[in-house]
RNA sequence: GGCCCGUUGGUGAAGUGGUUGAACACACAUGCCUUUCACGCAUGCAUUCAUGGGUUCAAAUCCCGUACGGGUCACCA
């Protein structure tokens, strides 16, 4: 039988890289042996939805070329996969908690627990429920009920002993139970909490291999008490290392381009972003790093997932862009990038488009950049620097040069690259001049700066017009 | 603060006791190519694996302490 995994994000309409590293990782455990790929939304907390965010998700993943085979919208035996859809069954299994005498009903309210917080602040030690209301009697307990009194149930951890959590990655991990809380179940809402819903849609849809960040590693003890305490059987864990922003510190909303739709709209694709973000916290055995999702699928194993925490980095990522950008086709290069570019293309013709954006195909590591290169094609004023124009007087030669790049370019019977680069042999011949002399004037003159892309392209890009005009 | 986890160059990392004089890739530097920029190519960049001690004939690799970093201690996930 083959793995089954399950992404669990909340609907927050916000993709973290970090949380798309995690998703790619569960895919790939999956998919490496023919299992399942599961979405589960996680919706436990009212506050936190968000309108449209399920088709969010949706649309993140398949971008990422990453297929679902059950999730809200798709088939699955196991649903329903929205979390505020399967309130009743959390509220059963809490319950059976309840009678099994490994959870219990606590009516403390949280202004109680606000004050007992206090006083543990002022004492200078941790917070941690006493669980006072594990002691209340059957009667007391009916009777509050009976009145409407709100409740959230908890789970009641042993007092001592040890736990040991199996990882994967981690290896054995001890937990002393004292340090345990006597954490919630189930809200005063009837919403389960995350650490409780979990357990039980891991359960219940038969999820083999849990993988999260890292951060949940200290509290698998409590899933596995729980998984024991119904007699099911744990799955295996994987913890995945963080992932760090420059700063080092985790990635937030601030850190800047944290969100894969922020990159997607700089113009990163996706493929180049799942291929860098997979070899963070992960290294494949062969020496290589350049992936099709194929590839991973079957190159992806759990065994080379690192402990220690990885650091986003930017420039790696344009670099796979930039490989990406250039492996592609030219027309999906130009359908790819024509939509970044931002001026104003109305009255030019569809070849001159073109043109422009493969000049500069392999120049751009993400989408946006093409805006930042492609300047002068559409700005009128330059002015010349000092040092260009002493150039511009430093021969003799250079006057007569311009001339005839003048005269030959007004002549030409069609303008097009080709063509262009005859003139520029042309000229040659004429003047008999060569090299930087033969082709840097004309540069400067008509562009105003001493680089840019090969100079026929520069010369058809900016248009007979201007180029006649900026030669006078 | 308690507990958990981690620490190989600016970055991702390989390496799990002995041809490792620590791969490979990004970044950076230099050079070549080129009319220029970019691309591409070549070369350089950790006398050393946070640190102190121990085990061993032999340690980045095993053990202990210290430092530093992160995580976690919610009716958030």
């Amino acid at each position: 039988m083959g793995s089954r995994t399950r992404f669990a994000p909340s609907p927050t309409g916000f993709m973290h890289i970090g949380n798309l590293r995690t998703a790619i990782f569960e895919y790939l455990v999956a998919k490496h042996d023919g299992g399942e790929f599961i979405l589960r939304i996680e919706d436990t907390d009212q506050n936190r939805k968000v309108e449209g965010a399920i088709d969010f998700i949706y649309n993140t993943l398949k971008l990422c070329n990453m297929d679902i085979d059950e999730g809200p919208k798709n088939k699955g035996k196991y649903g329903p996969y929205i979390q505020s859809e399967r309130l009743d069954l959390y509220k059963k299994y809490a319950e059976e908690l309840v009678e099994k005498g490994v959870a219990y009903y606590c009516f403390c309210t949280e202004e109680t627990l606000s004050l007992m917080r206090e006083i543990a602040d002022k004492k200078h030690k941790p917070f941690m429920y006493d669980g006072r209301c594990s002691h209340l009697s059957k009667e007391e307990i009916a009777e509050k009920l009976a009145n409407g009194e709100k409740y959230v149930i908890r789970q009641k951890m042993p007092k001592e002993g040890v736990s040991v959590v199996h990882d994967v990655v981690y290896g054995d991990v001890r937990v002393e139970n004292s340090v345990l809380e006597d954490q919630i179940l189930l809200k005063s809402d009837g919403y389960p909490t995350y650490n409780f819903a979990n357990v039980i849609d891991d359960h219940l849809m038969h999820v083999t291999h849990v993988i999260r960040g890292n951060e949940y590693l200290s509290q698998t003890p409590k899933y596995n008490l729980l998984y024991e305490a119904f007699g099911w059987e744990a799955p295996t864990y994987i913890h995945v290392p963080m992932v760090l922003g420059s700063d080092g510190n985790k990635l937030s909303k601030r850190n800047g381009d944290a969100s894969f739709m922020d990159l997607y709209e700089e113009g990163y694709l996706p493929e180049a972003i799942v291929n860098y973000l997979v070899l963070l916290g992960w290294s494949p055995s062969e020496n290589k790093e350049v992936f099709t999702m194929e590839e991973l699928i079957k190159d992806f194993d759990i065994k080379r997932i690192s402990k220690s925490p990885a650091t986003y980095d930017l420039k790696k990522l344009q670099w796979f862009n930039h490989k990406y950008i250039n492996a592609l086709p030219d027309d999906k290069y130009l359908e790819f990038v024509r939509p970044f570019l931002t001026y104003d293309i109305h009255d030019k013709s569809e070849e001159w488009v073109n043109t422009l954006l493969l000049t500069y195909k392999d120049h751009i590591s993400y989408g946006k950049e093409i805006n930042e290169v492609v300047d002068i094609f559409f700005n009128d004023e330059f002015t010349i620097s000092k040092e260009n124009q002493e150039f511009l007087e430093s021969d003799e030669n250079i006057p007569l040069v311009i001339k005839t790049y003048k005269e030959e370019l007004a002549s030409l019977p069609d303008w097009n690259i080709e063509a262009i680069a005859e003139v520029i042999n042309k000229v040659k011949e004429k003047t008999g001049v060569k090299g930087k002399l033969l082709y840097m004037p004309i540069r400067i003159k008509i562009s105003g700066i001493e680089h840019g892309p090969e100079l026929p392209q520069e010369i058809y890009l900016i248009g007979r017009e201007k180029v006649i005009e900026r030669l006078s």
